[in-house]
DNA sequence: ACTTCAATTTCACTATAAGTGAAAAACATT
DNA sequence: AATGTTTTTCACTTATAGTGAAATTGAAGT
């Protein structure tokens, strides 16, 4: 029975599937993006290589995010993005956004000259 | 009372302290990354900007992240990137982390010739 | 209103990352 | 050893991040 997990596609066939080129694909390997089987020198790749590798690519093209930040994201998530982030980045964090809104409304009024009251 | 939300600290402050230069605090809030308060048309940052702002150096310095992937990390945090990642993406991410450990045990051994039995 | 001075914006350039074509090298097979 | 295919290397291209310098804008004083 075939699986999801089966390493059997070679990598012309998994390049033109994804519409790259099968260097990207050499390429991504070297960042450890994906790690096809090898058989002998040969590579093969799975259904969900494939599947992850089209989220990949949605990430970086819908979202604009590079190779790295990616592998950072997806490998150890808020681990230590967030959980690693002090208590007082967060707080600038939420600040920030109280202010960016408070921003937007004032442009929106056209008011630029007396200064908006904190938010706290 | 000081505050750590008071607007209070000029552009060429803030830059001097960060070490960077001013056009880069302008180029960030081209992307929303920071939102002075302006007076007039001059920017205060607040001591939490400060604080944002090494935080965000320190993700593209340390971690190599890009300005538009920690805006939406940090932002939309896991909602956008992995709520919405589907179930299959996941299972992909940890069976290719499994392939990555099994074939760097491989490696070691320096074994090329025989495949390697999927791990399931 | 005009001048001055500093803050801001625009323009243009540099450096690094992402991606790819083509040539060279490395295997496996006959 | 020769052939054919996969992989690696080299070099080039494009995009993003960052910054200097010039041009512009706006506030304040006169």
């Amino acid at each position: 029975m075939f699986n999801e997990a089966d390493k059997s596609y070679p990598i012309e066939l998994v390049a033109d599937f994804l519409g790259i080129n099968s260097r990207t694909l050499y390429y991504y390997e070297k960042f450890s993006l994906v790690c096809p089987l090898r058989r002998g020198r040969k590579r093969y790749y799975s259904k969900e290589d494939i599947n992850w590798l089209e989220y990949v690519r949605e990430l970086m093209y819908e979202h604009g995010m590079n190779l790295r930040s990616i592998i950072i994201l997806i490998k150890r998530r808020d681990a230590v993005i967030l959980d690693r982030c002090p208590e007082d980045v967060v707080l600038c964090f939420k600040n920030y956004l109280a202010r960016k809104d408070n921003m937007a409304k004032k442009i929106k009024i056209e008011e630029e000259d007396e200064p908006v009251k904190d938010v706290k």
